[in-house]
DNA sequence: TAAATTTGTTAGATTCGTCTAAGTTATTAT
DNA sequence: ATAATAACTTAGACGAATCTAACAAATTTA
């Protein structure tokens, strides 16, 4: 079994693994708020249990099982925010803080619990997949909005970069996952949009909004 | 804010005191599981955080700070158990152990939630008080079966040192809180019972079962 | 390409919670 | 009442996870 310091570090590294499964020991220096002599003695630990691939100056790499590992740690966090928002009436912006904790529960048995009351989901809140029970995700491609052009209509399916901030403005412009979103026109200045969506009056997303927000065609 | 280990000393200390409030380090030290010097320098850090009153040679207390902690804590505890069985249908012979690490959890507003959806409980699942607010017990005196006569009839009120086979063991026997329970038979020779409850026929129950049964005489 | 900057590493210190070994005080038993 | 035992304390070490200071390598910029 491994700490919860150590499950922190599997689950920053995954989640910042770029396309190449590659991370730097600064950028999880930043992302933990963890000094870097502190990473980089733990990245040795982690190599010695084969979590991750080290070495000097190179980027780190999760092994297989590094993957896995954080696999199931991510796992026990989506699983947890469906529940926190299903079963506990919490709002998608609240789940988080509290995800964070309990994602680190020793409890096969809790979580098998929760899974089975959500009926085994497959995504969680904000529309990020649930890995499976070998930690395996199964990755579906969206599109990001702010790709989309003018006069394309859209469903909203997932959001990125879920900070409380902007889940809250999500919220009080009424955006939620499933929203049918009708592009009206993209500013080529700043990328900004006009669209609408629940029947409302246009609206107008900045780009920095836009990009957050993954998006199926229709 | 405490620590995780802090708190775990802080419950250890509530749940051991004896009615003048004191604990012995070696009790404290048997029932955590730690060695004697551990304890020892815990009692004096939790001294200088005024939870604890520590004199060498003396007893523990806890001071009114610390008796508050332990009660929120054990409070947070026994919602979480309540809310294991009653939401998420857990037996009570297994929520011990999922709760053990929930009551860790820094998170008023999940125990707010929690304490909401439950209707404000004031008894746990195994009978026992539940600390309001600001930790403090509201303490009902049951007495134990152990110590009831023969043709009395009495109802299953709550059950003390619920470990895991004595819960499952009382499952077995389909014995409940609630379960209304007639005393046949005292052996003067050992202290068991002939009981008969449920409708069923006589069961037998050895005085170490009798005494960990707390009822209300009807 | 050489200097400046950023990134990464090494070395050594600190705090927390634990331990063992050894000594001291209190309690129990003879 | 003294010896034996049990309880308690002190001293010192250790691993985990963190830090700062100083140095080394890689990258960027001039």
């Amino acid at each position: 079994m491994h700490s919860y310091t150590e499950e922190n570090y599997l689950k920053a590294l995954f989640n910042l693994a770029n396309d190449k499964g590659e991370v730097s020991p600064n950028e999880l220096s930043k992302r933990l708020a963890i000094k870097m002599p502190t990473v980089n003695s733990m990245m040795k630990k982690l190599a010695e249990k084969k979590l991750v691939h080290y070495e000097s100056y190179k980027p780190l790499r999760l092994t297989d099982k590094g993957r896995k590992e954080a696999g199931l740690v991510i796992r026990k966090h989506r699983l947890t925010e469906m529940f926190l928002v299903q079963k506990m009436d919490f709002g998608w912006e609240q789940v988080h803080e509290i995800a964070e904790q309990i994602e680190h529960l020793h409890s096969p048995l809790f979580f098998e619990k929760i899974d089975e009351m959500l009926g085994y989901p497959t995504l969680d809140p904000h529309g990020s997949p649930i890995p499976d029970k070998t930690g395996k995700i199964d990755w579906v491609h969206y599109e990001k909005l702010s790709d989309c052009k003018a006069g394309e209509t859209v469903k909203l399916a997932a959001v990125i970069q879920t900070t409380d901030e902007f889940l809250k403005f999500l919220n009080s412009r009424e955006l939620h996952l499933g929203s049918k979103i009708k592009i009206k026109t993209v500013e080529r200045f700043d990328g900004s949009m006009v669209v609408t969506y629940n029947k409302k009056t246009a609206e107008s997303l900045s780009h920095t909004v836009s990009e957050r927000l993954l998006v199926e065609k229709l």
